[in-house]
DNA sequence: TAGCCTCGAGATCC
DNA sequence: CTCGAGGCTA
C-alpha cells in the first residue's frame, strides 16, 4: 500500500465508522452488522498503529485505549460551572414559588402575561463539561468544585453518546463550543453490568449515579470503557464565534441536537406556574417507565434575555430551579444518640441509625440539628423512626412511630459539659444552638478548624483527610494552621505509624512502608502547593465567624489585600455591603485576637501568601464617604440620615475631631443627637477610634488606582433607577458598573433620583420619572456618560 | 419594624 | 440539604 491511499483508507474508514455509530447511537436504527462495524473499526486501529501520523483526535478508536493516568489533571472552568437551587417544596406550591420569585425579580405586574419556561429532566447522574474546538472534542471535565474540575477527556472519549466531531450540516459550527450535560448510567445498563459482575464473582455496584461516577474518574479508560455511560446535552459553558444566536433555552437546545449532540426528548416550553405544574406531574407519571433515574425536573426562564436579567447568586442561577418529587422513606430503629462539636463549638445531636437501605444508599446517621427539632419531633432512644434522604441526599427522620413504642425508650437529654474538652455548654438566649465554651482549647474545635482550613473551597490541600488531620492533633503534630507547612516527612510517616498502631491496624510489610513514604511525599507536595491561595479562600479558610464564600470573597474584592482585612477598623466592615454590626464586631474581633494574629503571622512566616492581592477596588471609595463613616462609627442616635446631615457640615472626620466643644454645639443637629456626640467623643477611646479610622482610610483612599478614582467620582452622589431589559448588560452588571463609579443604585424612583436608566419592556418606574421630570437614559447613555470627560 | 432574601454552619454518603 | 440568623428594604 502506497502513503497515499493509506491516508486516504484512513480517512474514509474513520467517516464510515461515524455514520454507522450515529446511525447506532443517536437514531438507535443501526446500518451495518456489529461484526462489519468491529471489522473496519480493526482495520482503522491497525493502520493507525503502523501509521501513527494518521492518527486523528476524532478517529472512532480513540474513543478507547491511551493508556492509563497517574491522576487526573485539574481544568479551571472558563465559565463556572454553578449548581442550581432546589425547590424544597414537591408540591405543586414548589413551582408556584419558583414563578412567583422570578416574577417578582423581574418587578411584573399582577397582571402581565405567564412567563415562558423551559422544562426539562434532572438526571441523577455527573455533570461535566465538553470542550469543541472547530467541532472536535478536545476535553472533558467534571464539575469539581464549579471553578476547577477534573479531566477526563480520556473516559469521556469511550461514551458512544459523546460525539468525537460536531455535524456541520445544519447549523455553522462555532470555533469554541462548551457543552454541558449529565453523564449517566440507564437502569438496563446498570443491571446488565451487575449480572456481569455476579457472573465473574466480582462485587456488585450499589446504584447507578455511584456507578457512573466511579466510572468517569477511572484512570485507566478500558476499565472506564466496560461500563456503560451515557450521555445528555442540556446547557453550555464557554461559546466563541458562533455565527448562530439562539434567543431561548429551548433553541439552543434544539441547536445541540442540530449538532449531533444527544438531548433527552421529554422536555418541554411551559406557560406561567400551570405549564410548570403540568409538566411535573405528567413526568411523575412517566418515571418509573424511564429508563434511566432522575430525581426531578429543572425549569429554566427560557428567553436569555431574561435569564441575563435574573442574574445570580452566589452560586445558583436566578432563572432556574429543581423541582424534585417526594423521597422514599423507610423505618429503622434508633438506636442511640449521640452529639458532634463543630468548628464553632456547635453542639448537634446525630442519630445513630440501624442501617437501612433508602434512596440507593445505606443510611446509619442522620442530623437532628438541634434540641428544640429533636422535642419537636419528639424522637427518643430506642424510637421506630421514618427515614428519608430529604432531596435525596441527606438523611433526615421525618417522625417517630408513636405506637410502636414499648416504653423502654429513652429521653435524649443535652450534656451540660462538652463531651470532648469538658467545658461548659452555654446556650445563648434566644439561641437555637448549644455550643462548647472551651474555644481552641477544645480538641474537636481545634481538628474542626483545620479540616475547615484544609478543605476543597478553601486551601484545598488534596489528600489531607479528616481522620489524618484528627492524628496529627491528637499525637501533638499540629496546633494551628501554620503547623501544617512545618511538617516533614518523618512527622507524617510517624503519626501514621501511630496511628495505624492505636486503631489495630494491621502492621505495615515492606512494600506498604514504600506506598507510605509515596504517600506523605505527595501530601508534603500538596501543603506546599497550596500556600498561593486567591485572598478569598485564604480568607474564609480562617474560619472568622459569619465570615463565609460570599462574604470573603466580597471582602477580598473590596480590600484588595490581606494586611487591609487585618488593620480595617470596624466601622470600614460595617460599611461594606451585606455587613452588619454582628458580622463587623466577628471580624475586628477576629484580628484584634493576639492568638490569631500569631496564627496569621506564622503562616506569612511559612511562605503562604494570597496570590492574588490588588489596590482596593475603585467601589470601596464611595463605601468610605463621610457619611458612610459617621453612621457605621457606632456613635449612639446618629442614624443614617443624621450621620449625612453632619458629614454634609464637616466633610471629614479629621475636622469633626478638630472641632472644639464650643463650635460643634454650633452644628445644625438636633439637641439629643449633639448630646449624645459630645458624650461620646468626651470617651477617650472614642475619639481615638475616630482619629485611627480617618488614618487608616485617608491612607487606604491614597492607595485606590488614580485612574479609577477620577472615574469613580463620575457618578459620586448620583442615584440611578433600573427598569426594564437592556441590551447587553445583565441587572447585576448595570449595578457594578454604576457603584465601581461611585454612583447608587435604588429600587423605586423619587424626587431625588438622578437618572433612570431604561431597557425595552420598561415598566411603570419609567412613567414615574417622566412625571417627576427625571432624566431617562438607555445604555448607550449610561456609557457615554461614562466616556463623557468629567462633567462639573 | 416586619418580612424577605441570602448567607453561614453543620451533617451525610460515596 | 436544612435550619437559624444577619442584613436589607419597604
Amino acid at each position: 500500500m502506497t502513503d497515499l491511499f493509506v491516508a486516504d483508507r484512513a480517512a474514509w474508514l474513520r467517516a464510515e465508522l461515524h455514520r454507522y455509530a450515529e446511525a447506532y447511537y443517536t437514531h438507535d436504527a443501526p446500518v451495518v452488522p456489529d461484526a462489519e462495524y468491529d471489522r473496519l473499526f480493526r482495520e482503522l486501529q491497525s493502520i493507525e498503529a503502523t501509521h501513527p501520523e494518521l492518527r486523528t483526535l476524532d478517529s472512532p478508536t480513540q474513543r478507547v485505549g491511551g493508556s492509563a493516568l497517574k491522576e487526573l489533571q485539574p481544568v479551571r472552568h472558563q465559565v463556572a460551572m454553578l449548581s442550581i437551587e432546589t425547590e424544597t417544596d414537591t408540591t405543586a406550591g414548589g413551582a408556584e414559588a419558583f414563578d412567583a420569585r422570578v416574577r417578582r425579580k423581574l418587578e411584573l405586574a399582577e397582571d402581565a402575561p405567564p412567563i415562558e419556561y423551559a422544562a426539562e429532566l434532572k438526571f441523577d447522574g455527573l455533570a461535566v463539561n465538553l470542550r469543541y474546538e472547530d467541532g472536535v472534542l478536545v476535553q472533558a471535565a467534571t464539575r469539581g468544585d464549579g471553578e476547577v474540575g477534573e479531566d477526563v477527556t480520556h473516559n469521556a472519549r469511550t461514551i458512544r453518546d459523546i460525539p468525537l466531531r460536531l455535524r456541520d450540516d445544519k447549523l455553522p459550527i462555532p470555533r469554541v463550543l462548551e457543552v454541558r450535560g449529565e453523564i449517566y448510567m440507564r437502569r438496563d445498563d446498570f443491571e446488565r453490568l451487575n449480572e456481569r459482575q455476579r457472573e465473574r464473582g466480582e462485587k456488585t455496584f450499589i446504584n447507578p449515579r455511584n456507578t457512573a461516577a466511579g466510572a468517569l474518574r477511572q484512570l485507566d479508560p478500558a476499565i472506564s470503557a466496560q461500563r456503560p455511560l451515557s450521555f445528555f446535552a442540556y446547557g453550555s459553558g464557554e461559546i466563541l464565534d458562533w455565527n448562530f444566536a439562539p434567543q431561548t433555552h429551548a433553541e439552543f437546545v434544539q441547536a445541540l441536537a442540530d449538532l449531533g449532540l444527544p438531548v433527552c426528548e421529554h422536555h418541554s416550553v411551559a406557560q406561567g406556574a400551570g405549564g410548570l405544574v403540568e409538566f411535573h406531574e405528567y413526568i411523575a407519571a412517566l418515571r418509573d417507565q424511564l429508563p434511566f433515574d432522575i430525581d426531578g425536573v429543572v425549569y429554566k426562564v427560557n428567553s436569555l434575555a431574561l435569564q441575563r436579567q435574573l442574574g445570580f447568586r452566589n452560586r445558583e442561577p436566578h432563572w432556574a430551579v429543581a423541582h424534585k418529587y417526594p423521597a422514599q422513606e423507610e423505618i429503622t430503629e434508633l438506636l442511640d444518640i449521640e452529639v458532634q462539636v463543630g468548628r464553632t463549638g456547635a453542639i448537634t445531636p446525630v442519630a445513630r441509625l440501624k442501617p437501612v437501605f433508602v434512596g440507593g444508599v445505606t443510611v446509619t446517621n442522620a442530623t437532628l440539628h438541634n434540641e428544640d427539632e429533636l422535642r419537636r419531633k419528639d424522637v427518643r432512644i430506642g424510637d421506630w423512626v421514618i427515614v428519608r434522604r430529604a432531596g435525596d441526599v441527606i438523611p433526615e427522620i421525618v417522625a417517630a412511630v408513636a405506637e410502636r413504642r414499648s416504653g423502654s425508650e429513652r429521653q435524649f437529654v443535652m450534656p451540660t459539659q462538652c463531651p470532648v474538652c469538658g467545658s461548659h455548654v452555654v446556650r445563648e438566649e434566644g439561641e437555637a444552638i448549644a455550643r462548647c465554651s472551651g474555644g481552641l482549647a477544645c480538641r474537636a474545635q481545634r481538628v474542626q478548624a483545620l479540616i475547615h482550613f484544609a478543605g476543597r473551597r478553601m486551601m484545598d490541600i488534596d489528600g489531607l483527610g479528616d481522620r489524618y488531620i484528627e492524628s496529627l492533633v491528637d499525637f501533638g503534630y499540629v496546633e494551628s494552621p501554620a503547623d501544617l507547612y512545618r511538617l516533614k516527612l518523618e512527622d507524617l510517616l510517624e503519626m501514621k505509624q501511630r496511628a495505624d498502631a492505636r486503631d489495630g491496624v494491621t502492621p505495615e510489610t515492606v512494600l506498604n512502608g514504600k506506598i507510605a513514604t509515596k504517600w506523605a511525599e505527595n501530601l508534603i507536595t500538596a501543603i506546599a502547593n497550596s500556600r498561593r491561595p486567591p485572598l478569598a479562600r485564604l480568607l474564609f479558610a480562617l474560619g472568622i465567624r459569619h465570615v463565609g464564600e460570599a462574604t470573603a470573597k466580597m471582602l477580598a474584592e473590596y480590600l484588595g489585600s490581606l494586611a487591609n482585612v487585618r488593620s480595617a477598623p470596624r466601622a470600614v466592615f460595617a460599611a461594606l455591603p451585606d455587613i452588619g454590626q454582628v458580622v463587623a464586631e466577628a471580624l475586628f474581633d477576629f484580628f484584634d485576637e493576639k492568638n490569631n494574629e500569631r496564627v496569621i503571622d506564622a503562616l506569612l512566616e511559612a511562605g503562604v501568601a494570597p496570590a492574588d492581592e490588588h489596590p482596593p477596588a475603585a467601589k470601596l471609595a464611595p463605601r468610605l464617604a463621610t457619611s458612610e463613616l459617621l453612621a457605621h462609627a457606632g456613635i449612639p442616635k446618629l442614624t443614617e440620615i443624621r450621620a449625612k446631615q453632619l458629614a454634609a457640615q464637616v466633610d471629614s472626620l479629621g475636622k469633626l475631631l478638630a472641632l472644639t466643644p464650643l463650635e460643634r454645639n454650633a452644628l445644625d443637629l438636633p439637641a439629643e443627637v449633639l448630646g449624645e456626640l459630645n458624650t461620646w467623643l468626651q470617651h477617650e477611646q472614642n475619639s481615638a477610634a475616630l482619629h485611627a479610622l480617618d488614618a487608616w482610610c485617608t491612607q487606604i483612599l491614597a492607595s485606590v488606582p488614580q485612574s479609577d478614582e477620577s472615574a469613580s467620582a463620575r457618578f459620586a452622589g448620583k442615584t440611578f433607577v433600573l427598569t426594564g431589559t437592556l441590551p447587553t448588560l445583565s441587572r447585576d452588571a448595570a449595578t457594578a458598573l454604576i457603584e465601581a463609579n461611585g454612583g447608587k443604585v435604588s429600587g423605586s424612583v423619587s424626587k431625588k433620583t438622578h437618572y433612570v436608566l431604561a431597557g425595552s419592556e420598561a415598566g411603570s418606574k419609567l412613567d414615574k420619572a417622566r412625571d417627576l421630570g427625571v432624566t431617562i437614559i438607555d445604555e448607550a447613555g449610561l456609557l457615554a456618560l461614562l466616556e463623557a470627560p468629567a462633567q462639573a
